[in-house]
DNA sequence: AATTAGTTTGACCGATTGATCAGATCGTTT
DNA sequence: AAACGATCTGATCAATCGGTCAAACTAATT
């Protein structure tokens, strides 16, 4: 459960301010300590991202972890308590990143702006944290052994989403669907455009330059589940 | 780009039949030896394919891969050449299952009944292979680095598949799509339900021995597709 | 100048990795 | 019975794995 910048006692002993000792002198000198610390943690975070993206958990190497950040095996050690801590928390940052990508509606929004936002807010995602969307569905085919512990906030924001969903249909704005696996068809089809990339790019026969013109799939996404939903 | 059964010059020598000896009694017994070998083949192959799925080309072992196919290691090393080499002898010999996993249709059938007869092809096939599914996933996800050599089958399977919806698009039989895109999320969908079991079951609230009720789900994902053709 | 907390380093641990080898063993064919 | 090709086995290889350790180092506090 530790945090990716507290698992030792004195570590986490020195991020406690000193009782009585409010002089911003001495407080700034800790704070570039800390600050250090904190540029430390999150190049492992990235260089860890990188790194059990492509190799998996037990793929991936301390070894190269460090390597990607900078690091000796050992100081990276330092930092970390385990490789298997540092993949959880790793996941369980990513999670958090993702609370806000789910279907969620302002009064007064239709299931057409909704629908579209979440599309679009998912396929952005995906195209800038790649790596962070691979991970996790890596993890997730390989029967989530990790994750599982981990994503009661995930359920909670999917059966906000049924609920906004099936509210359409009864008030008779959208023709019937069922909510849960419409929710999950959006996630398959953005979620694929992350972690497919490669597979895309070839099927569309794209160059080592090029990128896919993403305006486009976001209308054809968009435009999928509107005609599901009987609004376009 | 050896074979699984034959990566040796002996081996791969035996295979052959003896110039002038016709008879029967000798063959037979030839045949045992050989059965006996595509046996131990095949449990390789399962055996491969479950640890490859669920580790990553990495993570796998050769000592995990032979307990399971009930061998030694220096057993297994007798019967493949290398991890890799049987990593992407394993991938082809998926991918060539895969042929038949595309968009095709007989003159007659309409539309609907293409894809209801994809969507229905592909959900059983995830269903019944899921570790040979899983294994695609983390390969493409991984930026298909062995699989890259490989998918030109694929890409001509795909291109048929994209004539084929244009032809419907351009006979006014279906609402206009882009059709490499529109098979794209097919894929994507259908392709969750197999790699995502876990979270598909997590987010159903289904108990271990529950299974998903894929009759519905079929029909949900159909209606999803149908619909954007405009022909449900 | 001495002390202290925080950090870095190189050497090292037992375990496991993919893979090889010579020799033993097996069933068939001569 | 001898010879053969095919297979199996135990021992073993260098390389790497995750992780630890004491000692050296650095910078700020006293």
């Amino acid at each position: 459960m530790g945090s990716l910048a507290a698992h030792r006692l004195r570590v986490q002993a020195m991020t406690q301010q000193k009782a009585g000792n409010p002089e911003p002198q001495v407080s700034s000198a800790r704070d570039k300590v800390l600050e250090r610390r904190r540029t430390i943690l999150a190049a492992i975070r990235d260089a860890a991202i990188d790194e059990f993206a492509s190799k998996g958990l037990i793929g991936a190497s301390t070894q190269a972890i460090a390597q990607r950040a900078g690091l000796t095996k050992p100081q990276l050690h330092y930092y970390i308590s385990s490789k298997e801590e540092l993949y959880e928390d790793i996941l369980v940052y990513i999670l958090d990143e993702w609370r806000e990508l789910f279907l969620t509606a302002s009064t007064g929004d239709s299931p057409a702006e909704v629908i579209r936002a979440y599309v679009h807010k998912k396929l952005e995602y995906g195209r800038r944290n790649p790596k962070a969307s691979r991970l996790f569905t890596t993890e997730i085919a390989n029967g989530a052994p990790v994750l599982g512990r981990h994503w009661a906030p995930y359920q909670a924001s999917t059966l906000e989403a049924v609920r906004l969903i099936q509210s359409w249909v009864d008030q008779g704005l959208v023709r019937p669907v069922d909510p849960l696996l419409f929710q999950m068809h959006i996630w398959a089809v953005t979620q694929h455009y992350a972690d497919f990339e490669v597979q895309v790019r070839n099927m569309m026969h794209l160059g080592d330059g090029e990128e896919p013109d993403y305006e486009r799939i976001e209308k054809e996404v968009a435009s999928l589940f509107l005609r599901a939903l009987g609004i376009e």
